[in-house]
DNA sequence: GGAGACCGGACAGAAAGGGTCTGGTTGGGA
DNA sequence: TCCCAACCAGACCCTTTCTGTCCGGTCTCC
């Protein structure tokens, strides 16, 4: 394997994504969340923490409590709520810290990794979770 | 981190790199390629091994042996020196093997990994060694 | 005030990453 | 011929990260 992301921010982008699926503000527990998703619940609460701290989704503590997105969906990208699971994003080392790279190789090989890197951040950038949400009403 | 290629990947390219600047059909050796990239040579052996079972270098045995590229460097690309340390590229699991993402969502996300694998792909697909090359003769 | 829900962090098993070592084989040169 | 330089193959090991679990705490609605 190697390049690729974590189990955490692919449950993250799901669970989102089932967020998006409801009018803005709606509030849906973690159980509900998790069962409808199919992601372990106790990890799931971990992965929600995250997004919160972030400022991707708001919590509502007791009774009926539950999360929802805090902005509209339209204003959410993959890349957002990908970093705010499994930190920064750089396909390697020496993109995020140049200090390491800078010593051996006259580095055209950076020229390369950041190239790459771009490709991949526009992509993900340019992805909202309302692209992402099958249909405004559709919910199973 | 989370998506982020490895060490092991990041030596091959260099290594890779190294002999790209070189005549072709030169021979250097496993020593030589990790002093001067500084990369540690019991690891580099084993990135080699890998390059040479990928068909992308090959090996000279015995006194003077080493490494030399296989084919012409521009005809070898960053997506084909990663996948030989690394493995098959994917973004995440379920873009390698759809069998896990089909049952629960109906995976608009699914689509969204697609693009972005697609894109990745694209660009390593795209960097021969040939265009690493700082110089073809300028050697250090 | 109690039940339902999130908060926060400690904990742990499993897997992957990153690297070393050893014994074997090949082949060139003295 | 024989030795040494170099690659070959794979077992091994340590550390870190992943992928969760669990538990005590806190908040808030009823």
């Amino acid at each position: 394997m190697g390049l690729q992301l974590t189990r955490g921010a692919e449950y993250a982008v799901r669970a989102m994504s089932y967020l998006a699926r409801y009018p803005e503000g709606h509030v849906s527990s973690l159980h509900e969340i998790g069962e409808a998703q199919d992601i372990p619940e106790s990890f799931l609460a971990k992965i929600l923490q995250s997004l919160v701290r972030a400022g991707l989704t708001v919590s509502q503590r007791g009774a009926h409590g539950g999360f929802a997105l805090a902005r509209p969906a339209a204003e959410i990208t993959m890349q957002q709520v990908i970093e705010a699971v499994d930190g920064p994003i750089s396909v390697n080392q020496c993109v995020l810290s140049p200090e390491d790279c800078a010593r051996s190789a006259s580095c055209s090989v950076h020229e390369a990794w950041l190239r790459a890197q771009s490709q991949l951040m526009d992509v993900l950038g340019s992805i909202t979770l309302e692209s992402l949400a099958p249909e405004p009403a559709a919910v199973g």
